[in-house]
DNA sequence: CGGCTTTGACCTGCGC
DNA sequence: GCGCAGGTCAAAGCCG
């Protein structure tokens, strides 16, 4: 899979395609140069949280039957534009994040996709981002992702 | 006027 | 059973 100069969008579309399986998205084989040091999980949470441990390297992101992807971008934009339309729907105070976590679905008609949004408690210069869920239909956007600061975590 | 964001309330799952 | 934390709903208001 290459990876330099491809759309954001494309970037997510390849992820969430059938020909890449939760195991190789998780894996770091997929890109070696994103074999920096995952962003480690807080230990202090330990906890229990679903989502922390969907967010993990080692976790299968394939989940009740639908797919979910996570990963990390350094961004001062807190909104990544994936090329979707996207409908915010709740926002919420986590209990180890001083950074509240933005809910939004897909808003075309028929597609469930929903999306998490939220700033790295423990560096603000990231954006945690989550899909949930495969788009049923086509991305019309054109947008960037940087290669050198996005991974998978 | 329609679609979106904001926001507090409500729902639910889980651990104790 | 209770309380907490995360996820969703829906009413109200904003904006093009």
């Amino acid at each position: 899979m290459d990876l330099p100069d491809i759309s954001f969008f494309e970037f997510v579309e390849r992820l969430m395609s059938d020909e890449v399986s939760p195991e190789v998205i998780a894996s770091p084989m997929l890109q070696p140069q994103f074999q920096k040091p995952i962003h480690p999980i807080p230990s202090s949470s330990s906890s229990s949280s679903s989502s922390l441990k969907c967010m993990s390297g080692s976790e299968k992101v394939k989940v009740d039957g639908g797919l979910r992807i996570a990963f990390r971008t350094k961004s001062k934009l807190e909104i990544l534009d994936d090329g979707y339309k996207w409908r915010k729907y709740g926002k919420k105070s986590l209990k180890n994040n001083p950074n509240p976590r933005n809910y939004y679905h897909c808003s075309i008609q028929g597609c469930h996709v929903k999306k998490r949004v939220e700033r790295d408690g423990e560096d603000n210069s990231y954006v945690i981002t989550t899909y949930d869920g495969v788009h049923n239909h086509r991305s019309p956007g054109v947008l960037y992702y940087d290669p050198i600061n996005t991974w998978y975590i």
